[in-house]
DNA sequence: CGCTGCCCATGAAAGGTTTCACGTCCTGGC
DNA sequence: GCCAGGACGTGAAACCTTTCATGGGCAGCG
């Protein structure tokens, strides 16, 4: 703001006690609504807070109580559609509960992400909600001593939430071979994702009880797709193909459709996490949807909880997740 | 966390001091590099620091400095896929700046604006990068003292980062009438954004000159469309449609395809953003783009020298855009 | 009428840091 | 051999708030 050359400093507390002519502790009581502070000395000086537009310098008071009103949710990339939703809720949530949220942004390398979370201790959060890109790495040393809840991953020691994975996987699965697909191209999400593994584990699994795993590859959650994945697409051994990730399913699309493949036509594809994107895309992505918003809720609830109650057991909450059929997997008749 | 009972208290300066056998202001000299201290002193600090595991507490540096080394981002609505980019950017440079941020999603309403804008201010941040929903409303009275600069409308008083709309819209329209189009219907987005105005007034004036605009409604900047929208297009008046956002531009791609009419067979659509959907979409969307990253990397700038720099005249900077041709318009022949 | 207790209100300390103003000691120049 | 001044280091105040311990006054009870 190029406006006021001499930033106008706001008042402070001892100033709207002066001029209630109060002591600083009774406009503080008043203020907080603590302490016992007649009815009419309250009222009288709420009336002059409010008339010099004093607003408690939420520094000073962090530094007295060490609460900071603010939480840090660590995400590994708003790039990818899945989170904005995720962020979208949880800074919601966690303003009706009156605090602010820090995001950052981990760009999927560790150490940022470590960076990150020092720089989000540093500025004294009351809690994090963390989304952790691996289930390895420098972990759980690092948020030692700030209540944290983890979203995604079954980290050990931390309140988790979790959609159920496996059984995503089993779902996308079936359908497959519900509609008569028996040669069927699993591409997970990277090796180091629990999350991940659990959702390929479960769909091979029951590929294999009633079908054919022509190929599984990892791909990083990303529209592009590594040599590895291209190459299995090429060899055109699938007819469906199962993916951890929508976006892996739209880059698979592309490359299918670039190979002169149609889907769901010539392959059938099944994506997972119903982002946005999933339903606009042509043809509309039959995959797995997780209750997004429901589970970030849950992690700002259970941070509130943690918060508040740092004793406690922890807790892991798991949802549900379903399958949307739509227009990405043919019926083979 | 369900870990420690007892949070561990992190070490003070002053323990620092103590340890290290130094007082408590060579001990911050040290740390911060400032002041005057020897230079085995100052390694001897910083080793005992190092081993304390100090890390400054931001809350009581605040208090002193009035610094908090935080900014404060606002946002429409993370749920439209052009902001989550812009987000990104700035999160990063922020950091690398040594700032961290808080994002708040406004979800298109004044009055979270405005509390967001509050709670913004509470938390001390030293500045913030506003995205405006809307050039009136409360406005600058919000963000009075705080260094802020805004994105996307040129609001009087502040430091401001734009694109080129007009002559986004004149390209747009030059596209469409270049390309043999007569009959073109505008989707503009909504009235209180002048940005969107803009937009809209180059594309129709253009168009006015070498064809024949059919009809223009206004519409949020979102994939649903109003009821005027949809009957304008059902009128089928016009053989392509200027649109105000991508986003827009896909609603209104995904309703003339329920009209059973072919983009861009029948109908030619050009959108406005560039967001990362448009060229996934199908058919992949022709549009103008706007160079986020630049302007969120401006933005980001901009603020840390008005930060530094409280006197200094505002600045004004517009980014050019381009139009992108891929497969939404046809030429006719 | 005096005392017990409660209600209100206040002074003051504490919390972790930065930074000003000052003191000490040593070095180098004359 | 002295003194000026630089280099290094320190004590203490200040930032704004919360909260503990304390005190004054008044009502009601005995």
């Amino acid at each position: 703001m190029a406006k006021s050359e001499d930033p106008p400093r706001r008042a402070t507390l001892k100033e709207v006690a002066k001029a209630a002519g109060v002591s600083l502790a009774s406009a503080s009581y008043a203020i907080n609504g603590a302490g016992s502070v007649g009815e009419a000395t309250r009222e009288h000086i709420l009336k002059v807070a409010a008339e010099l537009g004093y607003r408690p310098n939420q520094s000073a008071k962090a530094m007295k109580t060490g609460k900071t009103g603010a939480i840090g949710l660590i995400l590994p990339d708003l790039t990818n559609p899945f989170f904005p939703s995720l962020a979208q809720v949880v800074i919601q949530a966690a303003r009706v509960h009156g605090y602010s949220v820090f995001l950052t942004d981990t760009e999927g390398s560790a150490e940022e992400e470590q960076r990150a979370v020092n720089l989000l201790v540093d500025h004294g959060v009351d809690g994090v909600i963390w989304f952790p890109i691996a289930d390895d790495g420098p972990v759980g040393k690092l948020i030692e001593g700030v209540p944290t809840v983890v979203l995604d991953r079954n980290l050990p020691g931390y309140d988790v939430i979790q959609a159920d994975y496996a059984d995503g996987g089993r779902l996308a699965a079936e359908h497959l071979l519900a509609a008569g697909h028996v040669n069927i191209g699993v591409i997970s999400g990277p090796h180091a994702a629990s999350s991940a593994r659990q959702r390929a584990e479960a769909a091979i699994a029951t590929v294999r009880e009633r079908g054919n795993l022509v190929w599984h590859v990892h791909n990083a959650y990303s529209l592009d797709l590594e040599p590895e994945v291209a190459q299995a697409l090429e060899s055109r051994a699938a007819t469906a193909v199962i993916t951890g990730a929508d976006l892996i399913a739209i880059g698979a699309m592309r490359h299918i459709r670039s190979l002169g493949q149609s889907v769901p036509d010539d392959v059938s594809v099944v994506g997972f996490d119903d982002i946005p994107w999933a339903q606009l895309h042509t043809p509309a992505l039959t995959t797995i949807d997780m209750p997004v918003e429901d589970m970030a809720a849950a992690a700002v609830e259970a941070l509130i909880r943690r918060m508040s109650a740092r004793g406690e057991p922890r807790r892991r909450v798991v949802f549900n997740v379903e399958l949307v059929s739509r227009d990405s997997v043919r019926v083979l008749t």
